[in-house]
DNA sequence: CCCAAGTCCTGGTTGC
DNA sequence: TGCAACCAGGACTTGG
């Protein structure tokens, strides 16, 4: 579940509580997901770099490191991952993929730990800045520099479901599968349009849902309808306010039809097709 | 057997 | 016809 949200949810817990913060010592990691480095790069390179600012672009999340090099940790959560932060006592549990030690001038020893079952996620090291693909994204979907003009001059043409264009990292970075039924449910778009297909005003009400969606999202800290926790284990609250997703054979609050279950861009997709149109 | 929040890759189709 | 852009679907991985 970690979409935009409960990735900015775990980005503002780990700027408060491991900035600042030196890596000390490296004690696992998973070299299946590790991407533009090594297990041996990350073993000598990250131990006496400080953490100097955490940041985030769509679902990446953006560690700035002192020292030589302008090194980045820049990590991605797939569908599983979750980031903890505890006690330096942390064991290497079952799905612990990475473990870091970190250490401070003045400041507690703790413990980062990247935890993911299904391996999904993907750690980057790499110097001059963050991961290649970053460069790949879109505008991130919260912030101000794109519009419906953006939205809408990237659609012209496109044949695919506007739920598809939604998913695509490339057009706006942050949407994942459940916030994107959320925001077309609540702009009264069905999933199944084809993007080319949306009127001028259409594409006004989609790009009006899109951030409220998300700061909702990250208000209640997060989307935990299976996996996801904070960086201290807790759930997020976003999951008992979801008008759609998951709703399949209820009925819609707006509305009253009865909601229904498509696959889109090969995800299990719910959309009422008494008020999506 | 079914399903699951992520991205990446491939092979086939479309259309300039 | 040539070929890039586009698009759908599968692969990856583990668990419920």
């Amino acid at each position: 579940m970690p979409e935009l949200p409960e990735v900015e949810t775990i980005r503002r817990q780990l700027a408060e509580t491991v900035t600042g913060l030196r890596f000390a010592h490296v004690h696992a990691t998973e070299p299946n997901m590790l991407r533009d480095c090594t297990d041996q790069e990350v073993r000598a390179t990250l131990p006496g770099r400080f953490i100097e600012e955490v940041d985030r672009l769509g679902k990446f999340l953006l560690l700035r490191l002192s020292g030589e090099g302008k090194y980045y940790l820049t990590l991605h959560l797939g569908m599983t991952g979750q980031i903890l932060v505890g006690s330096p006592t942390s064991e290497v549990g079952p799905h612990t993929r990475f473990l870091f030690a970190l250490g401070g001038l003045g400041s507690e020893p703790a413990a980062m730990e990247f935890r993911d079952i299904r391996k999904f996620g993907r750690l980057h090291l790499t110097p001059g800045g963050p991961a290649p693909r970053i460069r790949l994204l879109g505008p991130d979907a919260l912030n101000r520099e794109w519009d419906a003009s953006y939205l809408a001059a990237r659609s012209k043409g496109r044949k695919i479901a506007i739920k598809a264009f939604l998913l695509d990292q490339r057009n706006l970075a942050g949407i994942g599968n459940i916030y994107a039924d959320e925001i077309l449910w609540w702009a009264e778009i069905a999933p199944i349009r084809a993007t080319q297909s949306l009127s001028a005003g259409e594409t006004e009400r989609l790009t009006a849902e899109i951030r409220p969606r998300l700061e909702e999202g990250i208000r209640l800290r997060g989307c935990s309808i299976s996996d996801f926790v904070d960086t201290k284990g807790r759930t997020g609250g976003f999951q008992d306010r979801l008008m759609a997703y998951g709703r399949q054979g209820q009925e819609c609050s707006r509305c009253g039809a009865i909601f229904v279950r498509v696959v889109v861009a090969g995800r299990g997709t719910t959309y009422c097709p008494g008020c999506q149109k």
